[in-house]
DNA sequence: TTGTACGCGTTATCAA
DNA sequence: TTGATAACGCGTACAA
């Protein structure tokens, strides 16, 4: 087993100084021809690569970016990683992820373990927890500390930093008015509480997009699902109130879900009252995944190009890092949103 | 901004040496009850942390374990990811993600970015164009280097470490011996090609589970896909080979696929077919993800438990790494499968 | 052209 | 009870 080798190491082989075989490797014209050839020949041979860790201590950064998100398990939080870990790679820089697992203390607890020196900054979605609770301390402190945060998806306007969303309320209002146009007359909505941002929104653009087309909301036709933080424990429960929904509405011929969950229930719940897909009930869902795909029939959604988010959320991140100024002037990025029309719309 | 405070600051304000702040930090009782007080105080008030880059230098660990896979937007992938972690936070280690893409350069960077000091050891699976070229210098490198690796799902015998797997071989002869228990006569198999070990051992479970039955294999019910690394574009082409199988295969009664996609793209095919499932053809698959559960009719599948994976990788590892003896015995843990019924099979 | 000294933040050892 | 020093591995300003 040869351990890996330092430049001490090296010198006191080749009998130099340390600084001497740092200079030679980092090609310094002040080092001589000769020995820098001898130098960069035992370094290669004994695979030298400088440490990561005595690079970052010195430099007082790690190039390394840490991720926090509240799941891994879930389609549209894996694609942003993708997207980030891409532009991150490219850029020299590393990925941490942290879960949070939906809790407000594990979002805490991780961030703390990370801020200490492990990252340069910070990419991360708020915990439902988090959200619930608006206890925001730990981003406003991360960020007095100087460590610069990339909000995405689930962001609040209570701080100040860099945030990449989707535009919610125009791709709810999108989805709803194509249902609209494709002739439905009775649309339910079955979303989220209001205190995560993104179900609110998208609630709202329900909303406009029916007062646009002069259609009256009415409060039966909402359904805001209670939470149980989506547990897959709890599907019965969804299901139950999404029938409820069905049932209370008997001319229902239209449903916009905000997550690919909820509109695979309604779909299921549908098949089961014997209502055709999309002859007598058409579908969208919020977030384009492998079951809105795969689904039979494959489901209309509204996609939130979440490798696109993971990557303008990088790019914010690393620009903000390598500036030189430090100006603090953040921006708010909305991604646009797209939709995906497949079976189970006219 | 009130940048991370240091112990130099500490002592600085304090009027008194970095080492005696740094012990009485740590609770020394070489340092007086007073100053002990009035250092905690402060350090509270300044909400000091130590640094992890400067600790990790000095203790020669990072605490971090290094995750290299070739996919991270997979069900199995993450799942394995989120035991990881789980195991991993709770003793104390943070986790960094490396994606390789299935590509051999990508795997080799960033195990070389990773190996420079940013980890202490590696958690991955092999991407398939390792695989193919079978070159594995990389991995015999890092070990060398005394950084251990724990390999899981794609593994090789070439290289000697701490594997998990699953029971591959176990799991599929489970599956089709249940379709044969069920009535099917005619089990076809779509699997992957040779080099990918999981798909050669449960090709080899799906022959065991015939011979032990009395039924004669046949070379037309055996469909090893040409691997398009499963990218998106290529479901037409994964389709058309399925259906040739089909075509080729008239009394077709039951499928065993290696795969959700596998297994989703012959019902769809069984489905265009007019076949109904599971009265006309019965079909499991391998791996349990979204897909099979809210699949219509939900996929009967065989569980590869990837988050029991990803726990007992991780264990494997940081009790490699904790170990004081440094005695190289490597294990290699098989993960039960389960066969989990649903409705597309009798 | 080469080497010395310093600093990044921390802890451990030893001296005062 | 406290402090100075060395070390982890590196890069660089400055001295030789």
């Amino acid at each position: 087993m040869k351990r890996k080798v330092t430049l001490k190491q090296i010198a006191k082989e080749l009998d130099v100084s340390i600084s001497t075989v740092s200079k030679a490797l980092r090609n310094s014209k002040e080092i001589s021809e000769d020995t820098r050839q001898k130098v960069q020949a035992f370094a290669k041979l004994y695979n030298y690569r400088p440490n990561n860790i005595a690079l970052s201590l010195k430099n007082r950064k790690t190039k390394t970016i840490g991720i926090i998100i509240p799941e891994i398990v879930h389609h549209f939080f894996s694609k942003v990683i993708r997207g980030i870990e891409l532009v991150a790679n490219k850029r020299g820089y590393n990925v941490i992820v942290g879960l949070s697992n939906e809790s407000f203390d594990k979002e805490v607890i991780n961030m703390e373990m990370l801020a200490n020196g492990s990252i340069d900054g910070f990419i991360l979605s708020i915990s439902k927890e988090t959200l619930q609770q608006q206890d925001y301390h730990h981003f406003t402190e991360t960020i007095n500390q100087g460590m610069p945060i990339v909000m995405f998806d689930r962001v609040v306007d209570a701080i100040n930093c860099d945030k990449v969303i989707v535009d919610d309320l125009e791709g709810a209002k999108k989805a709803v008015s194509k249902l609209i146009s494709s002739g439905c007359e009775n649309i339910g909505i079955i979303t989220t509480r209001d205190y995560v941002s993104v179900g609110k929104l998208r609630t709202q653009g329900y909303l406009e997009a029916l007062e646009e087309h002069k259609m009256n909301p009415k409060a039966s036709l909402i359904l805001k699902v209670v939470d149980q933080l989506l547990s897959e424990d709890h599907l019965d429960l969804l299901e139950k109130e999404v029938e409820s929904l069905f049932k209370r509405n008997k001319n229902l011929d239209g449903i916009f879900a905000v997550n690919e969950l909820y509109a695979l229930t309604a779909m299921k719940v549908a098949r089961k009252m014997h209502l055709r897909i999309p002859e007598d009930i058409q579908i969208i869902g919020f977030t384009d995944g492998v079951l809105s795909k795969h689904a039979v029939p494959s489901l209309t959604t509204v996609s939130q190009h979440g490798q696109k988010i993971g990557e303008k959320a990088a790019e914010l991140l690393i620009n903000n890092l390598e500036r030189e100024d430090e100006e603090d002037i953040y921006e708010t990025v909305i991604i646009e949103t797209e939709l995906i029309e497949r079976e189970s719309t006219k």
